[in-house]
DNA sequence: TGTATTATCGAACAAACGTTCTGTTATTGT
DNA sequence: ACAATAACAGAACGTTTGTTCGATAATACA
């Protein structure tokens, strides 16, 4: 009876849901037990494979999926949606959002966004704030300061020789204050509805 | 010469560090060395105290990272911060994104938003947006439509007795397609600086 | 101060790990 | 149809794994 072995490609989309629902990659034991494999010299091939292509890789005697593994299907507004099923059959189960997101779980903490100030850089009321530590910022970056004994999110800029922070919203004026002490810069921001 | 040994909440950091950054936690030998433990007994017991707390677990004779491990700690802004170092008053609310954001990984993709068409409703160019698949959505709710064979993001609004596409953006115009074919609901949205 | 309690080390251990080799079964190319 | 190639199974292997136990040092408590 003849057998029609999957592809690499299957493989790995299977090893892909087994991390997006374990956040560990298994044994090469356990590979082929997910993938039909009987024997782990199988996965080690098929491994070597994928390592080839850049999909895995193996650190200090730890296998672990390198930087093509999390390519995923991230479609376009605005894109000819032309071929039927592109919609449809993406990614698999599991969004690293927040390893997009957050580089440094140490130096990072949420803030949520009270107020319109920063409504014209796309800030609305609610919105969640990604922060990273830090006690410096470049001109231009939206930072956390402490203002008043408040955190406050605003828009840091140079104004001749001083730096001051500047809402992204008409109504609101720029705050000059003595000094400014930052609490962090705004690496990311999200929002959930309803 | 009296030591002071770091916390469980320091080891727990480097922990999260090193998984942000090779998506694989150590072996319990590497841990020790990371956070400063010779033995693996003394790794063993760290970790025991952290699986009690929810934020590792053990599958299949595997340590993996559980829903704590990727809680972020979230604060108010435009709240007092009079309190000097928050890291004494206990850890403040954690929030964890991924599960925050995705309710359903299997009903659930991402689109990029491209123009300014819905920018009123603080989404800008290179957003992107969570959506959850659906054929369906309520009157007022953010939908990621199929218009002339691309997708879209607008607002589905109630029109006398139809349904119109509309723009956050007075200077588009509002959309009237004979029928809509709506592709998902937008659930949240998310954006990453620089 | 003395006594419990906790954290850590060091060492021993069985189980599991991934690698490698050899032989077999499918698949491909001519 | 036949030979060459690729994929796989199976077994043997040295290494590393995480657990466990007893001993020691640090801390907390009375």
């Amino acid at each position: 009876m003849p057998r029609y072995p999957l592809a690499d490609a299957d493989y790995l989309e299977k090893l892909r849901d087994y991390y997006a629902e374990n956040q560990v990659l298994p044994s090469y034991a356990a590979i082929g037990k997910l993938i039909g494999l009987k024997s782990t010299s199988s996965v080690s091939a098929f491994l070597d494979r994928l390592k080839a292509e850049g999909y895995v890789e193996t650190t200090a005697r730890r296998l672990r999926p390198s930087a093509r593994f999390f390519e995923r299907p991230l479609m376009q507004s605005h894109v000819s949606a032309g071929t039927p099923n592109h919609a449809y059959d993406g990614p698999p189960e599991g969004l690293a959002i927040d390893a997009h997101l957050v580089r440094r779980p140490s130096r990072t903490f949420l803030i949520t966004v009270k107020g319109d100030s920063m409504i014209d850089a796309g800030l609305m009321p609610g919105d969640t704030v990604i922060v990273e530590k830090a006690n410096t910022a470049d001109d231009g970056a939206i930072v956390v300061a402490l203002v008043d004994d408040a955190y406050t999110v605003k828009r840091l800029v140079r104004e001749n020789r001083r730096f001051v922070l500047k809402p992204e919203n008409k109504a609101y004026p720029v705050l000059r204050p003595d000094s400014i002490e930052i609490a962090g810069v705004v690496v990311g921001s999200f929002r959930k509805y309803k």
